[in-house]
DNA sequence: GCCAGATAAATAATCGATTTTTTTAAATAT
DNA sequence: ATATTTAAAAAAATCGATTATTTATCTGGC
């Protein structure tokens, strides 16, 4: 009797996953901060059980580290881990990037067209980020979606989370931003006329790009973590 | 006051993770199969609670489905993901194994000479392939360990799980076993030589033969899924 | 005979309470 | 004062039962 299908009806537990998730990735919890589950469960409004099955898939996923009998903790920001995941990002993300130039149908060229112009807007007229990361997301994961391997995306996602938990800490540069927002309309560009080279190496600068945004955390505070606990 | 300190005290749930995921590598549950959680509760001498959240990092992990208000699923088999799988871990495997070669010290050169024979005495030895498969495992991974990238290796291995999964179904081929073996051999030699280039190129054909005995799974049967239901 | 709707059974998800383990605090001895 | 043991508090993990949802079965109308 549903008037539409659920794509998949949401559940207590998927939900705080979702909610977590975004939360973690957008640096709401401090890094190395040890999870009250309690304190989460009556902050969210949440079951104990519901709760824990997201921190489980959280874990598993790499937004949580989990250590038997003492609960779950935030990950702690490190300049090496930081390099680590730009420079597989930089690998992984290029790969697909040519693949999905080499594959991408017209579909794709609507798509991409679609998702640089909503981006674009979505700069101009809010003001809060949440509905831009969302997008840039979104831009970036078409850039790579017709690249054949659904491994191969499941992998960029999580790197992307990765990265983004970087990213989001580092200092708001409205110079950078319209940079990089160019060189997200450049790479449309690159990859509607299929000139891989051109976009792959595109790709690379955008990325180190990012990356010295993020950085500027790092290098601001000294080396070492920038952590409160 | 405890003897030795424990890595990580194990619990039921991490527990019942471990046995799950080496049963589901293993082909331990048909393809496609739909998890009766009551009925695993009792299999496996677990509580519901423990056992659910196993279930929602093995989903986490790609070893499982999970959909809402429907449980769990283990995930079918198919030609084209496994071609997906063959050639993502040639990639990141190939990447990681080259780095490695660039990076690894002493320590990794005998650790590897330690790995190779250890993996050839099991051979001969047992019979039962489980330790085997562990040493196995436990080979390639070394190959990789000092890439340098703590998310390419994480990566590695998950592809490893998913490519397993596939390999152990297939027929067990005497004569490719020991061309295998005999190029974990070589691919020790050409590592310790440091030559990058051969050394890729033997990776790639170690794992396209891999690749080929669990294809054999599909080209018996006719395309499609092999799947009991 | 076949389908829509209603009912019953089975399964998934969640809750509230209990048990186990760790962490903190206090007490005692060196 | 410092270290070691003991006790108390806090937190994590687990259990057993309840609630919500899906799946299977039945029923009457066409």
């Amino acid at each position: 009797m549903n008037q539409y299908i659920q794509p998949s009806a949401s559940t207590a537990s998927s939900r705080i996953y979702d909610t977590l998730r975004k939360d973690l990735v957008n640096g709401r919890f401090a890094a190395g901060e040890k999870l009250a589950i309690n304190a989460l469960k009556d902050q969210y409004q949440v079951g104990l059980s519901p709760l824990r099955e997201a921190l489980n898939k959280l874990a598993a996923y790499g937004l949580l580290l989990q250590e038997n009998q003492r609960g779950f903790r935030v990950p702690t920001l490190s300049h090496r881990e930081l390099d680590d995941i730009a420079q597989t990002r930089l690998s992984l993300e290029g790969m697909a990037f040519e693949q999905a130039i080499a594959h991408g149908d017209a579909a794709w060229e609507a798509e991409l067209l679609a998702a640089e112009h909503r981006l674009k807007c979505a700069d101009m007229t809010l003001d809060k980020d949440d509905e831009w990361e969302r997008l840039h997301t979104q831009f970036h994961r078409t850039l790579v979606a017709p690249c054949g391997s659904v491994w191969l995306l499941r992998f960029i996602e999580q790197l992307h989370d990765q990265f983004d938990r970087y990213r989001r800490l580092g200092p708001k540069m409205p110079v950078i931003r319209q940079e990089l927002d160019q060189q997200h309309h450049e790479l449309v560009e690159l990859a509607l006329k299929r000139d891989v080279k051109a976009a792959r190496k595109l790709l690379d600068e955008h990325i180190r790009k990012s990356y010295d945004v993020a950085l500027q955390r790092f290098t601001q505070h000294g080396e070492g973590a920038p952590n409160k606990r």
